[in-house]
DNA sequence: AACCAGGACGTGA
DNA sequence: TCACGTCATGGT
């Protein structure tokens, strides 16, 4: 039998996806797919295809990509992407390689360029470290500059790992701001079937459905009250 | 011209 | 544990 919390996250699911339609994340530069109804970005997205990455350059462009958009607007991850692939550094040995000068100016447009230098060769050292095995959530957790969203981002879209991601965006379309993450992050994976590719649309969808400013409106008169 | 983006970390209480 | 301050660029 269905539980109502069930239904009701399935049914989210399709009202989003009747809004928004499919997505195609997670955006790749070497990705020709276009999506004129998404908000900022336009290109590198490959809507109703789940088979990316295709390879270790493609996993390891979503991991550094992951880290660059902690609280950034995507067009400007692209602008530090395009610098880095510029550099041929979109490649774990020669973005460490990089001097810290040289990092740094590449990923700039992404802000906070001191930290994400450090977390991005942080990372890069896992990466090399693993040998193309899929890690664990704990060990990409023990990373700094790796945090809940970052790690479950790059399980989901880098490894097609079934695990659901939480965002600010998640919490406020559930009025779940007061949850912690990992409660919000079970909320969706004990009501869902454990489908990749079910959790990668989900939360591109709720990504896309909060840079809405309708919602924003919403949002600051809810939080008023 | 404020405001905020596909967060994470360090600190003090 | 939790509430804050900090980090930084660029678009709206």
């Amino acid at each position: 039998m269905m539980s109502e919390t069930k239904n009701r996250m399935i049914n989210i699911y399709k009202q989003l996806l009747k809004k928004h339609k499919p997505q195609g994340w997670w955006p790749l530069l070497n990705c020709k797919g276009t999506n004129p109804t998404k908000t900022g970005s336009i290109k590198g997205y490959h809507t109703k295809d789940y088979s990316y990455p295709h390879n270790e350059q493609e996993k390891f462009e979503i991991i550094i990509g992951a880290i660059l958009t902690q609280n950034t607007a995507w067009p400007n991850v692209e602008k530090a992407l395009l610098n880095l692939k510029k550099l041929k550094a979109i490649n774990p040995k020669k973005l460490l390689k990089l001097t810290d000068k040289k990092l740094k100016e590449a990923i700039k447009p992404a802000g906070y360029f001191n930290q994400k230098a450090n977390y991005l060769k942080n990372i890069t050292e896992l990466f090399i470290k693993l040998k193309g095995k899929t890690p664990t959530r704990e060990e990409l957790l023990k990373i700094k500059g790796v945090g809940n969203e970052t790690a479950d981002s790059i399980l989901l879209y880098a490894y097609k790992q079934p695990e659901f991601v939480v965002d600010a965006y998640t919490k406020r379309l559930l009025k779940l701001e007061d949850k912690k993450y990992e409660e919000v992050k079970e909320l969706f994976e004990k009501n869902l079937p454990k489908k990749y590719e079910l959790y990668q649309e989900y939360h591109a969808l709720i990504v896309e459905e909060g840079k809405r400013k309708v919602n924003k409106v919403i949002k600051k008169q809810t939080l008023k009250r």
